[in-house]
RNA sequence: CGGGGCAUAGCGCAGCCUGGUAGCGCGCCUGCCUUGGGAGCAGGAAGUCGGAGGUUCGAAUCCUCCUGUCCCGACCA
């Protein structure tokens, strides 16, 4: 590829939407360019590495037995009535009508397509054990698209789905998968861990998130500082304490005038946040419902929305609460609550704990579950903190930011049964087929390889992503012997299968090298005074900024070297 | 959808408060010069000031509405 004849429209100045750094640098280095919010153009070399990201999942998942097909992205709404999703999904799911009115909507996910095609097709259990993927554009009206790639409403995915006879060979699917995806992150050349996560609205028993390591992602992730155990925040579990054995004292109301917030109550009473119990109400479904945690927590809404088996939570506001309960916010509590409540564990074993007094002005201290008031429902509703042992061994834990490049979901019979999607197995019996669900987000890997690789000068991208794996200046242009150099060491190493771009612009070398480094491509070859001068080119790492001075007869074999080693080491 | 910004040349911004013929840097075009880390000089092109309405002799500037966009929250690959 040369310079001169692409379009690489790089930025000396951040364009000011950009906040994070792989929405900066692909917008600075001429990857992409935004058509409207959330809507990106993939230019040549964006899309040279959204290719190398498709070419590994495609190579780890057809090795796992997968078979790739292309789905419809306009479907029928008829389809998703069957699922109860078209209602469900909200407005995230882009709906329209076609010229004959008929009520279509833009594929945000495949389930309800591919269940469609595998219920007409597949019939007998001889013909299951099926998975398949593909490589596609997918439309979520998202609420709030932002980061450039990371969070786009246009984006491309891999989803693969898969059907089988029953539970056990579903679940060796999924773990093919859960392999070939430890496979498919490795050869990106990612930091990443594969975690518990929470299913969400695609559903079903168990999933794990793929997540790449990086400051800017969206999600935190627990991971045990000594057993295997890693999980998103929002599913981690924590350990239920022991219970206070001590003995109860008497209920006392006290008067707080004005202290609403718990910092502000602890220091009016003179007590730790943690012998305090918040009372916070939650809308499920626009239904309120009130959740005891000690004073220092926080409620863990996924926790809660599994808990009481709602579809939407939301935090409620000071009107709402007032409306629900007659207690303004800061003073609610339980003795006497009107709303249903729930505790969280942590709560149900302390004793003698401070809670609001449901009336103005008022808390109550030496609160008692059983004696005051009764819970309906004790579980595991807080978030997890830092302080936190591990659920599985109980050793420390860290936390880390994450950002999700894959999940793979055991989906069950759910979309089978509502579909009707049934074989007939060995003794002619009507079975629904076992599903599960395999995501990749393949533009978000791009961005998420350079969230975790870049500095101040630009992107640098692990070898097995970069669009190409060697740039080479020729920086006398004008000068027939360096051109000459330049463009004969271009041809024998694509002829040797590197992928080269040649810098073959009419520019001064400092600019040059400024968008070399922007671009981020692994390997930078210079061609220029050095040749004339000590007969030499140079040959410089990106990542690392090393440098060696080579003859141009030599040239060839170490940057294959280099490749070759760099490859290997994503292994 | 709730809260908060922003919208002036391709990009980054000033001008707005206090109304009076639209500016700077970068980029772009031409010429000279320069050539190992985003050079220099000279000349030049380029803007419905997001849109509509209003106030005014006069609006980028003041008022109203609308739209777009970015940030914080709920959603997710």
């Amino acid at each position: 590829m040369r310079y001169s004849q692409s379009l690489i429209p790089t930025l000396k100045e951040t364009p000011a939407e950009a906040v994070v750094a792989s929405h900066r640098l692909l917008l600075r280095g001429g990857y992409i360019r935004k058509l409207t919010a959330g809507i990106y153009s993939y230019l040549p070399l964006g899309l040279a590495a959204v290719r190398k990201v498709e070419q590994i999942v495609r190579e780890e998942m057809n090795r796992a037995g997968a078979q790739e097909l292309l789905l419809p992205m306009v479907q029928p709404a008829d389809l998703w009535h069957e699922t109860g999703r078209y209602q469900k999904y909200g407005p995230e799911l882009l709906r329209f009508r076609d010229r004959h009115d008929r009520e279509s909507c833009l594929g945000p996910t495949h389930e309800e397509v591919i269940t469609d095609l595998a219920r007409r097709e597949i019939r007998s259990y001889r013909d299951m054990g099926k998975n398949l993927y593909q490589i596609q554009t997918k439309f979520r009206d998202e609420i709030r698209p932002r980061f450039g790639l990371m969070r786009g409403r246009e984006f491309i995915m891999k989803d693969a789905y898969s059907f089988d006879v029953d539970d056990e060979q579903s679940e060796n699917c999924y773990q093919l998968m859960f392999d070939a995806y430890k496979r498919i992150f490795t050869r990106c050349g990612l930091d990443f861990r594969p975690v518990e996560a929470d299913s969400g609205t695609i559903g079903g028993s168990f999933s794990h998130e793929f997540m790449v390591l990086a400051d800017t992602g969206e999600d935190t992730l627990v991971i045990c500082s000594s057993c295997k155990y890693a999980a998103n925040m929002e599913k981690a579990a924590v350990k239920a304490p022991a219970a206070d054995d001590a003995p109860l004292l008497d209920l006392e109301k006290v008067e707080t005038p004005g202290k609403r917030k718990v910092a502000a109550v602890c220091d009016f009473l003179d007590i730790d946040p943690s012998e305090l119990v918040k009372t916070l109400v939650f809308l499920a479904d626009g239904e309120p419902v009130a959740v005891l945690v000690r004073g220092d927590r926080e409620v863990e809404e996924v926790k809660l929305k599994n808990q009481i088996g709602a579809v939407e939570v939301e935090m409620a506001d000071d009107k709402q609460v007032y409306d629900a309960t007659g207690v303004p916010t800061g003073y609610l509590g339980p003795v006497g609550i009107k709303v249903k409540l729930l505790v969280d564990s942590e709560v149900a074993a302390m004793k003698n704990f401070t809670v609001g007094g449901n009336e103005k002005n008022y808390h109550m201290k030496n609160v008692n579950i059983g004696r005051d008031f009764e819970g309906t429902t004790v579980a595991d509703l807080r978030q997890i903190t830092k302080d936190d042992p591990c659920p599985e061994c109980g050793a420390p834990i860290t936390l880390r930011e994450g950002i999700e490049v894959g999940h793979i979901f055991k989906l069950g019979t759910g979309y089978s049964e509502a579909m009707e999607a049934y074989y007939k197995d060995r003794d002619g019996e009507e079975k629904p087929m076992v599903m599960g669900c395999y995501g990749i987000g393949v533009s978000r890997v791009v961005a998420a390889a350079i969230e975790q690789n870049h500095d101040e000068n630009g992107i640098i991208f692990p070898m097995p992503l970069a669009p190409v794996q060697v740039i080479l200046l020729n920086l006398g242009i004008n000068d027939a012997e360096i051109s000459k150099v330049a463009e004969s060491l271009y041809a024998e190493l694509q002829e040797k299968g590197v992928e080269v771009l040649l810098d073959d612009r009419d520019e001064r070398p400092g600019f040059k090298f400024k968008d070399a480094d922007l671009l981020g491509i692994p390997l930078r070859v210079t061609v220029g005074k050095r040749l004339t001068k000590d007969g030499v080119v140079e040959l410089r790492q990106r990542k690392d900024g090393s440098t060696e001075e080579l003859t141009p007869e030599q040239l060839s074999d170490r940057v294959l070297a280099l490749i070759d080693s760099a490859m290997k080491a994503a292994q």
